[in-house]
RNA sequence: AAGGAUAACCCGA
């Protein structure tokens, strides 16, 4: 093992990174426990000329990577006893291991002993970590000291990822208008909301039936040229359509269809149907041919929906038509 | 030089 460390920590010294890294793995594969491993490189580390200390990295990242979280949280720790400090992209990398296990008071200790105690400064990684433990905790009274924090004298640029955690934990625990509180202080703190917030907020508020804002939101994001998603317009659109408010949804496909995204092939269908019975066949068709530029997988229910409504109008020639080109498109009639 | 971050999507329980 010796000869190992001593070659690891000499392949780091020229940049080989990549066959470091596999011998660190072949060392693992040994079975021996973390610290007793972490003594023989750090032994070879004093005994060799090079000052490197990125081989503990590799370590570090070797241990993660198989799943074996809580033996890089012992490597990391001794090297901070022997005054060894791997790189906060290191740090960052188990603190997501360790969310991914679920160990998020681990999440918080470990930030604690790594950066309040010593001249590492976190990264905007680390903080969003820090805040998505706490929201997981749901102690959001931390979360946000804890971001009131970092912006004063954290030491680095928070970003929008950090704020969209936050919402994201507050809309998962029912606390949508402080989330969306939280979006409108963005731009004091020289932050643009992203697609990421607007979906966040907008599935939230849909989550809570309040689709009125969720629209509001989805017409601003849209003014920002900002597309939303497939789901988060589907949520808004079918929300509306079920509230009774079908001309707003259809208003919403209709401006959102400008920017290529369209509602899911289920709320489509649902809208063709509602649109039939309440505004009428020619906004129908529209949307019917919409669903056909924008290259939906149109199924036999959308056919079926518009044959349907001709036939009750007795206009038995154009559901005729709408069937002839339900057959070209290969369609099965059901 | 590295599989270091947030919605949705996907898959499993």
């Amino acid at each position: 093992t010796t000869s190992f460390c001593l070659l690891v920590h000499s392949l780091v010294q020229s940049k080989l990174y990549w066959p470091a890294s596999s011998l660190l793995q072949t060392v693992l594969e040994r079975g021996e426990n973390p610290s007793s491993v972490f003594q023989n490189v750090f032994a070879s580390y004093k005994r060799s000329v090079f000052n490197s200390t990125y081989g503990f990295d590799l370590l570090i990242q070797n241990y993660v990577q198989s799943r074996r979280v809580l033996d890089s949280v012992v490597v990391v720790k001794s090297m901070k006893e022997c005054g060894l400090f791997p790189e906060v992209r290191t740090i960052s990398a188990v603190l997501y291991g360790l969310i991914k296990i679920r160990r998020f008071e681990m999440v918080l200790g470990l930030f604690d002993e790594m950066f309040m105690s010593s001249k590492l400064v976190p990264d905007s990684y680390v903080y969003a970590a820090v805040i998505r433990s706490l929201c997981e905790l749901n102690d959001y009274d931390r979360a946000k000291e804890m971001i009131s924090w970092a912006e004063k004298n954290g030491g680095c640029k928070l970003n929008v990822v950090i704020y969209n955690v936050l919402i994201h934990g507050l809309c998962k625990s029912g606390r949508v208008w402080e989330a969306v509180d939280i979006k409108k202080m963005l731009g004091f703190r020289g932050l643009r909301a992203d697609v990421v917030t607007y979906c966040t907020l907008v599935l939230g508020l849909c989550r809570v039936d309040e689709f009125g804002s969720a629209l509001d939101l989805v017409d601003e994001m849209v003014e920002y040229g900002i597309v939303p998603s497939e789901e988060a317009l589907s949520s808004v659109v079918d929300g509306m359509r079920r509230k009774g408010e079908v001309g707003k949804a259809y208003g919403l496909i209709d401006k959102v269809g400008k920017l290529g995204q369209m509602p899911n092939l289920y709320v489509c269908n649902a809208m063709l149907q509602s649109l039939c019975k309440d505004e009428g066949l020619e906004k129908a068709k529209t949307l019917f041919m919409q669903m056909e530029e924008k290259g939906l997988l149109i199924n036999d229910i959308s056919y079926n929906i518009i044959i349907d409504t001709f036939c009750k109008r007795g206009e038995v020639d154009e559901a005729i038509a709408v069937f002839g080109r339900m057959i070209n498109a290969g369609i099965q009639p059901t």
